[in-house]
Order: C-alpha cells, then structure tokens, then sequence
DNA sequence: TCCTTTAATCGATAATCGTCGATGATAGAT
DNA sequence: ATCTATCATCGACGATTATCGATTAAAGGA
C-alpha cells in the first residue's frame, strides 16, 4: 500500500474536524466507525466511487479524524484516538445525533400500535 | 431590516449543521453566541467585511443554527434552541472545543512557576 | 515473472464557497 | 422629505471541493 501521512495531534484543529464531519458521505464513514473496530473501504456503502471514497479517506485523515494503517495490499482505517483527548465528547456527541432520537422514532411510528 | 427567513426544524440536518459550523469566522459567531444571549453583527469581531459576516448569518441560519429576530432598524441573532432538541449535546460539545483544556492550558504555560 | 488485489494519485470538470465593494431595503431620527 | 444606521442582496472573482475514469504503487499469489 502506498504510503500515508496524519497530521500531529497538535496541529488538529476544531474547525477543520467539523468542516471534515460535514459531509454526508463522510459522515456514513464515521458512523461505521463509530464502533471502535478497524474497517476496509468495503466497509462503507456510500453512493461514490472508489477514487472518491479514497479522497473523502483523505479528507478525513488530514483533518485528524480517522487513523489509516497500510498492512500488506489493504489499508486498516480507525477513528483517530488523540480526537477525544483533544476536544472530549464531541465525537460522541456527533455519533450521538446520526441515530434517530426516541422522538423520531415515535414520530416515525405514526399512530401504529406497538407490535 | 429585511425580511428572513428560517427552514423548518424537522429538515435541519446533521451534515448541514456540522458544515455550517465547520469555519473558523462561524465558529467564532457561535462561540460569542454561546451565552445564550441575544446579539448584533457588531458583536463579532472577525476580520471580515459587513457583507462577509451577513453571508456567513445566513450560511448559520439556513443550517438552522441561529435565529435571526429583526427589530426595527436592528436584526437580533442567537443560537437555535430546536438544535438542543434535534442534536442533544452536540452545540454544547462544539462550544467546550473552543474552549483551551486544562492540559493544553498547561502546556501553553510551559515551565512557569504559577504566579 | 506475471497476474491480481487494494487503495492512493493524477488530470479534468462542474459546482460550491469565501470574499469584496456596491447597492437596496427598512426603520428611525431630524 | 431627507438623512442615517443596520443589515440583506447582487454581481464578480478566485479558491476550494466533489466527482469521475484512468493510472500507478505496493504487496501477495500463481
């Protein structure tokens, strides 16, 4: 795998982290994430090809959100642990909102009797 | 002033918010924003032109970030409160970031005794 | 050595964005 | 009726972004 480079913990800053999460797509790939387990880029089903997942990749990575490990022909992505440590809850809080509130789903439920 | 206008709480959107917030002259109108109180354009100090900082209003309120109350001659801005609802914890997280933590505090005081 | 796989990079294109100065709209004051 | 203050809108510009298909790099397997 070719080679990759992240940005030092240092010079991650907040605005590029939330300019970097507001993106649907790359929202998906976060969310998928979101379960602290490595994944592939088969992993995320988002309505792109492959060379542009590869640039939201990087987009992800030179903001300091995700961590990509190169191991033999595959590439091991991760979120990027220093992000709590550097701005502590905002991740969660992000995860947090990609799943539907109690109230939506209520709202979703329409009238219907629960089975 | 001019009439404005505001999109409907329910088509507010996560991307949406998290780009509108993902700049760093935004991201300082929120910040000022955080005290919950309501205030005017001059309040902003950031360095750019009147017509700049209306655009990035509207990019904040077209989000669903803030409301925008026009008075008079006057225009009244605040942070949304549907956002807590829709996204809980998630401004809150986004106004502690802006924040500079204890360690990072520290650090910036380097080896100094504490006065 | 050649083939396959995975994912980064390149070059191109269209769309979006941040910025400015100028203008327009609205309300209040003189 | 005019002037002034506040802020939205307009038109233009350059910069950045999202997207694609094609290519390239690196590693593994045949």
């Amino acid at each position: 795998m070719r080679r990759v480079v992240h940005p030092p913990a240092d010079q991650i800053t907040l605005a590029t982290v939330l300019s970097a999460l507001g993106d649907p797509i790359r929202l998906e790939i976060v969310k998928v994430l979101g379960d602290g387990q490595e994944h592939l880029q088969p992993d995320f089903v988002v309505p792109v090809g492959q060379s542009t997942l590869s640039h939201h990749m990087k987009t992800l990575r030179d903001a300091g959100v995700v961590l990509s490990r190169p191991e033999g022909t595959r590439c091991f992505v991760s979120l990027r642990p220093e992000l709590e440590q550097k701005f502590p809850g905002l991740l969660d809080a992000v995860l947090r909102s990609t799943r539907p509130s109690a109230v939506e789903r209520a709202r979703a439920d329409g009238g219907e009797r629960r089975a």
